[in-house]
DNA sequence: ACGCCTATGCGAACACCGTACGCTAGGGTG
DNA sequence: CACCCTAGCGTACGGTGTTCGCATAGGCGT
């Protein structure tokens, strides 16, 4: 007779359905989801391994979450909340430091959370949780109070936030990689040279680019080019301000 | 007796075998899953679906491609190499005409093949095809001739190609949003902004851009939005050369 | 001309995935 | 007490990437 069992409900399950919890929300999942990501990688996401980890069945997710697209909307807009963007810091001309200090927490956010570069070009800044508006909302103000135009701010924004996303999601992708291959980057590092030797051969200056780095401290030099292009940016976007003061 | 059927080869699969191609190689696979992708989109990737427009079997992919992955990895290259990177155009000082010239070939590139906003956060930058390394030679060049001395031309270069992926992978991420809502840009900017409205009541600075921009056309809009970060990020650069000259 | 060898294609099967559906149990409300 | 509504779950379905072993056919050595 394959009529379901009446799924028997064990003391434990009983126990836990009585009280303590609703035993299963939205907010749960959704802090279990980043655990399980920062743990194990996007991969290792699915609506069974989720549930496993809950003490759940997989498809009870359903009750509070639509879908796992929507799980993933969730998810990222969780680690938006993460982000510390300076409020109001009295020196109106203090912009530099605040779109920079901006610039590293959203860096170290992605680099917290590896996996965000591969779900972040799915999602987009289209889809606005609350997290993320309320960020933007500040960090806005930044730009408002540096003397950029209403209809200039929101533009200089965007233009800071894609450049770090895109550098930092570049490197997220390339430390996850790393983590992949099982290797230390030491190793790897070698590996893609002799790997990359004969490509290289003949484009002297990428090869160039190769031997100098060649025995600097790798997490070193991400850090000083994340740097080196955050500063020109922000020397742009000076000039931009003094223009516009000189009108 | 469960031992497969001898496969019976049909008279057409004979022929095919017969002469013409190998019938099957890397790049055909390649070519075609460029193909799937612009016109059916990321999820419509899978081999059965891109064997079948081959006029193959599923897993005959194998034999030219070790994995899904690997195979993503290709087709990104591939598209690296629509990229139009000037080459040794005379003045040193038309660099950044050049390098204004390569940003909007990277942009216009991802925006023909929007799927790869979705993809290029796990491949990243990280896995080197031969496109890609032979285009990053041609604009490290014109980095060099610009006047970035060795160890900074790659920082100014990487620099603008995470402004440009980072600025364009959002704007894909958008329109491929748009595109599976089925609705007109009008329609889901108006839904949008209902949807938004109440969320952002209290978020003054994010709802006056909502207003300022409601009726202008969104993708113009775009473009001005990548050239205005553009334009800030060349002007950075220009100083940091200035300074250099000027030791 | 024959027979082997290797490269190529493919069908079946496996483990896993997201998710729809219908059932159950239990607490809250009349 | 009867009722309903909600949260959880077992089952099942269609689809996925990939492995494996078999069938085939062309090229090559003899």
């Amino acid at each position: 007779m394959p009529t379901g069992k009446p799924a028997v409900p064990s003391v434990w399950a009983r126990q836990r359905n009585k009280r303590e919890q609703p035993a299963l929300s939205q907010d749960r999942i959704v802090a279990e989801a980043v655990r399980l990501l920062d743990e194990e990688g996007i991969e290792a996401l699915s609506m069974r391994s989720l549930g496993t980890r809950l003490g759940a069945g997989a498809t009870s997710l359903y009750r509070h979450v639509a879908s796992k697209d929507e799980l993933i909307e969730l998810v990222v807009d969780e680690i938006y909340g993460e982000l510390e963007v300076p409020g109001e810091s009295g020196a109106p001309d203090a912009w530099r430091e605040s779109v920079a200090a901006c610039a590293g927490s959203l860096r170290a956010m992605i680099l917290r959370h590896p996996w965000a570069a591969s779900v972040l070009g799915q999602v987009g800044l289209a889809e606005l949780g609350p997290n993320l508006t309320r960020q933007s909302e500040r960090m806005l103000a930044l730009f408002h109070r540096a003397g950029f135009p209403a209809g200039e701010a929101d533009r200089a924004m965007n233009t800071v936030i894609a450049y770090v996303i895109g550098m930092t999601v570049s490197e997220a992708a390339y430390l996850s990689m790393l983590a992949r291959s099982g290797q230390s980057e030491q190793e790897l590092m070698e590996g893609l040279r002799r790997v990359a030797e004969e490509a290289v051969r003949d484009l002297p200056l990428l090869r160039e680019g190769y031997d100098e780095r060649a025995g600097e401290d790798p997490s070193r030099l991400r850090d000083e080019g994340f740097a080196y292009g955050l500063e020109r940016f922000l020397d742009g976007l000076q000039a931009r301000l003094d223009a516009l003061g000189a009108h």
